[in-house]
DNA sequence: TTCATGACCGTAG
DNA sequence: ACTACGGCCATGA
């Protein structure tokens, strides 16, 4: 059975929240999510929830990569998400690592 | 309760 | 740019 959003923990619908704000075509990373909900170094439970709870409940969840610009998932969601965010117009390199504007 | 695991992170080489 | 390592911490066996 999946918890409905009211069931969940603060924290976890903190992260959530965080995670809906994310603007079209931006990407944003576990840690800083993690920040902006106020967990400290609680990169790891932001991971965990999207894992989850994406689908559940409405998540961008291809605007979260990790904070070296590396994807975090596997193939095939991998190329996935790579795809998703293709079609909003973020920029990625050759290898599929991401924004080269701002290293970490 | 202890132990392993992981959609992580930062530093060092 | 890439790997290795230690640290982190909620979860489930």
């Amino acid at each position: 059975m999946v918890k409905t959003y009211d069931e969940l923990k603060p924290e976890t619908k903190r992260i959530i929240e965080e995670i809906r704000k994310i603007p079209y075509g931006q990407v944003s990373s576990y840690r800083d999510i993690a920040y902006r909900a106020g967990l400290i170094n609680g990169a790891r439970q932001v991971a965990r929830a999207l894992h989850g709870l994406s689908e559940a409940h409405q998540l961008p969840w291809w605007r979260v990569i990790r904070s070296d610009g590396n994807i975090a998932l596997h193939e095939p969601e991998r190329s996935e998400q790579i795809q998703r965010l293709k079609a909003e117009g973020v920029k990625l390199s050759e290898r599929g690592r991401f924004v080269p504007g701002q290293k970490r």
